[in-house]
DNA sequence: CATTTCACATAAGTATAACTTAACTCATGC
DNA sequence: GCATGAGTTAAGTTATACTTATGTGAAATG
């Protein structure tokens, strides 16, 4: 009565003959002959101690102890396989997959992939946008690019932003708004997406942070902080954007951040691979342009008053 | 450039080696030389293309490619072995796993253990007391009783007994109750572990039902059934039962249910079991005898005055 | 109703993967 | 400076996995 294993080339035979539901053809998927897939089959039970098909005439099906047997043998076997398959896939290095937030690989990762393509034409970028947490064993992903406050515990992390926050809009619009009390007046797009930060970071709290008393519970709602930016990119209102979110349509001049106050946040963006594989090449090339592109965001601090978040509920 | 699996003992061996961390521990846990094992690693490194391990003097330690094949790998046998132990306990018919929610398990199948025991002392029945969803694939459960509406896709599902609820209390309790509208005047107890069935079934929906206006907002509230019975079996006040929970202190007369009036609900309690496991000789033991005992419970339907608790709330 | 066909089983023989024993390497530690 | 521990390598053996060839029984075919 061993509760060890079972010959694997016999418990994968199974595995391959129950997903089949087939001899033959499981037989066909291993490159081996029917003969040899029977011998396994019988093997198998005899480890066992019974049959796990019942023979008919042109068909078989499982018994219970195959139906037992079945799906863990398929999970276990597809488990190995993605395994398998993600290691040598790290020989690979002309690939690089990387998983982000809809509103950062909109907003920030889409619009810089021409650089990087430029900067490493060698390298084949592949975005999977995600708020799911991947997981490296599993998902094919290289790369997580992900907002929040960390830690990140036997990971390889780097942070790559803080994040800040102000009042950005078109600059037809801004021309209306000479003061904060001047919002009041214009629709305010509300950006949901970071309800989850803790000392919330929402138009109620940069109101406070420049002291006018405005109501700011109505205007538009927005669960992706991406759709948010885009309404105010038509000049629909005002939305409190992300910096890092909002900084190209800055650049280029499609919004305006007319004032200085800005709300920070302990929360940031961080670059995420398994410990060791930032040594990689094509992921090493993708830490440092990340980075010196991150660094570009800084040019828009200057000349503004930071108020962190959790100075203002007190 | 292969994505086929590699030679399954040669897996199997980096699986052991990188658990221990150790080739020789590895060997020893697979009962084979220290040299077998080496052979089983290079022929995995050459397959992959790349090495697994670095060895050091004394000891080895993962490389990026053996870090990212560990987890899977490690997950993959485990689900492995799970399933054919699981395999080879279907031959065992001398123990039975039932799991069951608490309240079921302590005030149902805990109080007839002793009866089961008695019909049928060849079999061991062990109690796995938990809310959670059970696999049967993973976890080593035969049969699981479960409270809700069904339907149970691709297993084997028995309706054991509907459900409903009347209000209970002591015999010394009971006396100062002769109308509904006197429970107003003792203490209301409160079973929130049905707050997920659609037409609700608490105190207000049974005062509703008998036409009373109580207020029945107050009084403890018991996040599990049995802990509400178990107060009102000190006394304490009344609680609105559900039968199958309340039946063997009915029947005992720790406890009376006074009024007729009762509300029926959609759910009810099953025996599950993977498909064709109920005939296996101890699950089908199982099976007759808790039918049985459930039918028992159909004495106190008697004289009982049936109100659906989807009819109440239009 | 005989015949073919299909799907798997079995027998006999072979190739090869897996394993063992024994000798080797190479730093570490007393 | 010699034993020790952990892994490697070589040579040879065993057992497993596989193949070819043939067998079986029931369903499909015409």
């Amino acid at each position: 009565m061993t509760d060890r294993l079972p010959p694997l080339t016999a418990l994968r035979a199974f595995d391959a003959a129950a997903r089949h539901m087939s001899f033959a053809k499981a037989a066909a998927e291993l490159n081996i002959t029917p003969a040899a897939l029977s011998f396994q089959i019988k093997s198998l039970e005899e480890h066992l101690g019974q049959p796990v098909f019942r023979r008919l005439n042109r068909a078989v099906e499982l018994t219970e102890a195959g139906r037992t047997l079945a799906p863990g043998a398929a999970d276990g076997f597809a488990t190995l396989t993605t395994a398998w398959r993600n290691t040598r896939r790290l020989q690979d290095n002309t690939t690089l997959t990387v998983t982000a937030g809809p509103a950062f690989t909109a907003k920030w990762l889409a619009p810089r992939l021409y650089d990087f393509a430029q900067d490493h034409p060698e390298i084949e970028l592949r975005l999977s946008a995600s708020l799911r947490i991947m997981d490296f064993t599993r998902d094919e992903i290289d790369v997580a690019i992900r907002f929040g406050y960390g830690p990140d515990d036997g990971l390889f992390s780097q942070r790559l932003a803080d994040e800040w926050m102000t009042p950005v809009m078109t600059p037809e619009l801004a021309k209306q708004v000479k003061t904060p009390l001047d919002l009041a007046e214009i629709t305010l797009l509300h950006d949901d997406s970071i309800r989850f930060l803790k000392p919330s970071c929402d138009w109620a709290a940069w109101f406070k942070a420049v002291d006018v008393n405005v109501d700011s519970s109505h205007g538009p709602r927005f669960s992706q902080a991406d759709h948010a930016i885009d309404a105010a990119l038509t000049g629909t209102g005002a939305v409190l954007a992300r910096i890092s979110l909002s900084h190209k349509e800055l650049y280029d001049g499609r919004l305006v951040a007319p004032f200085a106050t800005a709300l920070t946040t302990k929360a940031h963006f961080r670059f995420i691979c398994p410990k060791g594989a930032e040594t990689r090449p094509q992921i090493k090339a993708f830490l440092v342009w990340i980075m010196k592109e991150a660094e570009k965001t800084r040019s828009f601090e200057e000349g503004r008053n930071f108020i962190a978040s959790e100075d203002i509920q007190g």
